[in-house]
DNA sequence: GTCTATAAAGTGATAGAC
DNA sequence: GTCTATCACTTTATAGAC
């Protein structure tokens, strides 16, 4: 019996952190972090602000916490998709899988709301900096250059300065994703916008193919 | 002689009041709008803090007049140079003008500062998002379309659809441009960022000349 | 226009009962 | 773990003397 309501509890203090960490998300990606009070936080979970402190220090905690959701977020992950079917892919086929999970990420309300956290906090935090500059903006120009030296290597495509190709491949689907993102905050019509990912590959694709 | 004072005081006042505006945006842009108190502003002035509420109505009012400065800043004009040459360029001449003086941008600190409150306060102001989509996105984006329209006209470039080109073309110039501010504010060399801006002209270049 | 003083509200965080 | 109550401090903004 004592167990029982053991477990209870526990369970019920593991949705709070849980239901704490999503509203925290939530509000700090729409109003900003500083903007953001523990009593909101603690308004959109259902409890007093008292009870956020049994779970986390303080609220530069629960931000903290979020941030390093950063690195294992897609954002951080576009090379890794569900099946690992991208490493089988090769050419324009891989370079549109990777355009796709780019897309995909703003139509997840999870992923999207950590987009808008790093550009928010991304002059502010300097994790916040860490993360994109590592896990996000490197490690990813650094994985596709290394794509696009093997295909010149197979004389898929033209011969030419990998990074430099990586970086022009990068930058519109970062562009793209953060144009969609302040499209739908206004409620406009997001296609125009979502169909430039394709294109942005086909076009890219065309300037290096050999 | 109390003319003589009296000019001395507006003059004096004068000066505060831009004094006012050029602290707020270092601060703003630093440390956020939110995360800026009055105090912070009061005493970078060298004035006391009541002292501002006799130039700007509150502390928004003065976010405000910042970022209707955006409008006016190179962000928003990166379509007009200084001595109108840009109007007698043609083909990849004028690309190469445009992505300079969209470099440029971040090395004028005004220019880079009002770039950093645009990307902070994007999500939270709907005034500054306007301003961003209509001047900047917008403009800009049109513009360019219909630049690239004429110089296919001319079978300078090869046939495409033209608003892709013009966003292909602008995505990068704005990823590079935000690169560039992080990289400065972790100190970090901006070099090799810098230089993608040509090369992002001669790879575009060379995607749609006939 | 700037200063000192102060009001009025908001904010993060803690103590102790249940 | 959550609640009520409360503290200590910060913050925006105003009033009135100079």
């Amino acid at each position: 019996m004592s167990i029982d309501v053991d477990l209870k509890e526990f369970s019920r203090g593991f949705k709070t952190k849980k239901n704490i960490l999503a509203q925290s998300l939530a509000l700090f990606s729409s109003k900003g972090f500083k903007a953001t009070t523990v009593r909101d936080i603690a308004n959109s979970v259902g409890v007093k602000q008292s009870a956020l402190y049994n779970h986390f220090k303080n609220k530069d905690e629960i931000l903290e916490t979020l941030v390093e959701e950063l690195m294992t977020s897609a954002i951080a992950n576009i090379f890794i998709s569900k099946d690992n079917v991208s490493d089988r892919l090769q050419g324009k086929s891989l370079l549109l899988s990777i355009s796709t999970t780019f897309k995909l990420i703003s139509f997840d309300i999870k992923n999207e709301a950590l987009f808008k956290l790093l550009i928010q906090e991304i002059y502010n935090n300097e994790r916040v900096r860490e993360i994109y500059s590592e896990y996000f903006y490197q490690t990813n120009v650094k994985k596709l250059s290394s794509l696009l030296f093997e295909m010149m290597q197979n004389d898929i495509i033209k011969s030419n300065d990998p990074l430099i190709l990586a970086n022009e491949f990068f930058a519109p689907l970062f562009f793209y994703q953060m144009q969609i993102s302040l499209f739908k905050q206004d409620k406009k019509s997001t296609s125009a916008m979502v169909s430039l990912f394709e294109k942005h590959v086909d076009f890219f694709w065309d300037n290096i193919k050999s």
